[in-house]
DNA sequence: GCTTGACCTCAACCTTACTTGATATCGGAC
DNA sequence: GTCCGATATCAAGTAAGGTTGAGGTCAAGC
């Protein structure tokens, strides 16, 4: 049987819009069939990519990284539990290192806290060093390394 | 003396490009004064400000957050060390909270590594209760709760 | 007195992640 | 046979956070 799936079908399932979906197609996340009137037809597994697609920006990649780690998977076959435990373990060192990054900077911070200098040298928030907790790209000349005082 | 500092100064000293200072602006993060010519002409503190956006961007805030939290700094006079305490203080409880949703988050990928389900409705990751880890809106209609399998 | 670099404004463009609207077709119910 | 809901395509719009370019001005150096 596995006739496949609707769009919306899909859509109510996962949550997304149908737009979403469709544009989610477009960047390569998902690829459907078709049938012979020209809808989409999706698999049981291509639920699984968008739950992982939603799960990914809840941690917030961007669809590009997304779109590289499933490539990973298979399109043509279902993915297996191995599959997605081989995605989950590179999840669970993302996270790792967000923490890590995260503590760092608290720890910082805590030092700073009452200092107030906020100097662009002296301060400890500036180390360009640890960058887990950066999310996208921020201001183009983010933290350059100056060495003078204002 | 305090005869203020030029754009371009400014500029070299956050590492900013000229342009996102002129932006920041706009979006009333800074406000600088004009010479007779129309230049802007910035103050030592200006400099702290941009500090501060760019530290605020590192975590991830919006730019319309930030403006929230710098409009409790003076903007005549310079800030003094309790103001930017202040601030520091809410930044590290913004951490403190966001670690701990990675670390919720993590313990339950833990649990579903292996599982390999990414169900809607059986797998921890999808809970929407804890936001912490979340970076701007995602899809928009994100998490609904279905509750049949898929 | 003229050039040059730094500055000004304003409008247009860029990317990401979508939504919205117009217009058209498919296919199952009646 | 016709109607309706779900689907299709394509173009345009949205929001954030900027950059880029055109065209013009200011002030210091030679």
């Amino acid at each position: 049987m596995h006739k496949g799936l609707s769009i919306g079908f899909v859509a109510r399932r996962t949550g997304l819009a149908v737009s979403a979906i469709r544009y989610y197609e477009e960047e390569g996340l998902v690829q459907p069939g078709r049938d012979r009137g020209g809808r989409r037809v999706f698999q049981r597994g291509d639920i699984r990519r968008l739950s992982f697609v939603l799960i990914a920006q809840r941690l917030g990649f961007a669809l590009a990284d997304i779109r590289a780690a499933l490539d990973d998977l298979p399109q043509g076959r279902n993915p297996t539990r191995a599959d997605w435990a081989r995605l989950a373990e590179g999840f669970r060192q993302e996270i790792d290192s967000r923490i890590d990054g995260l503590t760092l900077l608290r720890d910082k911070l805590d030092g700073c806290i009452g200092c107030g200098c906020l100097s662009l040298d002296r301060c400890a928030l500036y180390n360009p060093n640890d960058k887990a907790a950066t999310r996208g790209e921020g201001p183009r000349y983010l933290m350059g390394d100056r060495s003078d005082e204002f």
